[in-house]
DNA sequence: AACAGTAGGATTGTTAACAATCCTACATTC
DNA sequence: GAATGTAGGATTGTTAACAATCCTACTGTT
């Protein structure tokens, strides 16, 4: 016989789960912006669902921060403020800082190899032009780190940020219509983590998030600017 | 007129607001411990709510990580595992350091107040040998740094962290008989709070999380070899 | 014109019945 | 006797109807 190599085949399909993947989608990819209201019966008969699973899937996303609910009243994609972004990066920081101080001493060729194959993937959905691959590919990227260093609270953290750090480039791309991922703009970043020096990747990482957050936090004033 | 101090009405009297704060107590009080088999049916009709509101309650529970559900099979109270414990603790031990980062230079008199009332109250739990009350009380003295400091982000997921942490805490105040928290075991930890030496501060809670650490790392052992 | 009061419709919250899946125990085969 | 099939019951997933609440637009009053 030859060696395995089967998928685990999803069991996950519960209406309740697909229904968090497509809204999470829908939210993400800005195609239901901020500030809109769900209405459970429309977005039931949008999806051909029933309004049990929907209204769970609801109290998940609720939880990942992506919805706000008023008990009674409605449900709202989850607006976007100033603080709410800094708070983001600011925290995003901390997170991904003591990640690496986590996984430094455990780096291994298989930690090196998925980043550096990511940063291929993320060059090359940079120079073919799309756009939204290289959103994906970016969180992606740094999503490699969160993997690698085995620590699963810290990984859940930053799955449940994801969400939101995604709605906002998405959000930033299509205000200023030409700004994804800059190219280049994370080489320094995959060869720090290839290297020896723990505090200069630490401190690569808050500068890098630095300018993260000085090109999104602008996305604010424009969208209400335009309001 | 009279200085109003009026609380605002619970709006939140919906029926699965109620199981998740029933449900959360009942498994942090440990009456129903790590591993127990949740099953709908019972459950709804103990607490007297049909399944529906339960099941939403149940999602945001899972969320929080107090609750395990495998799709067609069934919803477990989260084990516990060292692995946790000690993931709980590292990540911790970083949020509490980055919440005195954030703090730090914006220190008033209003944290230095809820900090002594809140240190207050935990020694008088203790000394009343409350040992539900005194884990209680420390929880809610390590929340006035986090509330104070104003982060939603972090305050959000310290409140993730706190189920699962009263948890512990409660299962191994049962597991020994007498363990609640140590008289004067949180009097240097505010003292330097009230101080002007952030590093000694940022030492301490290190210091202060893994005697924690060490505290309840024991309970995985103890309870896997009653069992 | 400004304000309080009040139907009416729309929307969320809740329930109970129905469908799909799983687990267990027993029967069957080799 | 070990492995494989197979009902039956128990449990979760899903649905559609019912109840409670809220929002809006209209009315009437001053």
């Amino acid at each position: 016989m030859t060696v395995l190599n089967l998928k685990p085949i999803h069991k996950n399909r519960t209406l309740r789960a697909d229904v968090v993947d497509q809204l999470k989608d829908a939210i993400i990819s800005g195609d239901l912006p901020p500030g809109t209201k769900l209405v459970e019966s429309q977005l039931s008969a949008l999806l051909g669902v029933s309004r049990g699973p929907l209204r769970e899937a609801i109290r998940q996303l609720e939880d990942q921060g992506l919805i706000d609910s008023i008990p009674y009243t409605g449900t709202y994609v989850a607006n976007i403020t100033v603080e709410a972004i800094q708070e983001l990066y600011s925290f995003r920081t901390e997170l991904e800082q003591f990640a690496f101080r986590l996984i430094w001493e455990k780096r291994d060729e298989s930690f090196y190899q998925s980043l550096t194959k990511q940063l291929e993937k993320l060059t090359k959905a940079i120079t073919d032009n799309d756009r939204d691959a290289a959103i994906f590919e970016e969180l992606e990227l740094h999503n490699v780190v969160y993997k690698h260093c085995g620590h699963h609270l810290l990984q859940d953290t930053w799955q449940r940020l994801r969400g939101r750090l995604h709605l906002y480039f998405t959000l930033h791309q299509k205000a200023h219509n030409r700004a994804g991922p800059l190219i280049n703009a994370h080489d320094l970043y995959v060869e720090l983590a290839h290297g020896e020096d723990l505090n200069a990747m630490l401190e690569h990482v808050s500068d890098h998030m630095q300018q993260g957050y000085n090109k999104v936090e602008k996305l604010v004033s424009d969208l209400q600017s335009n309001s």
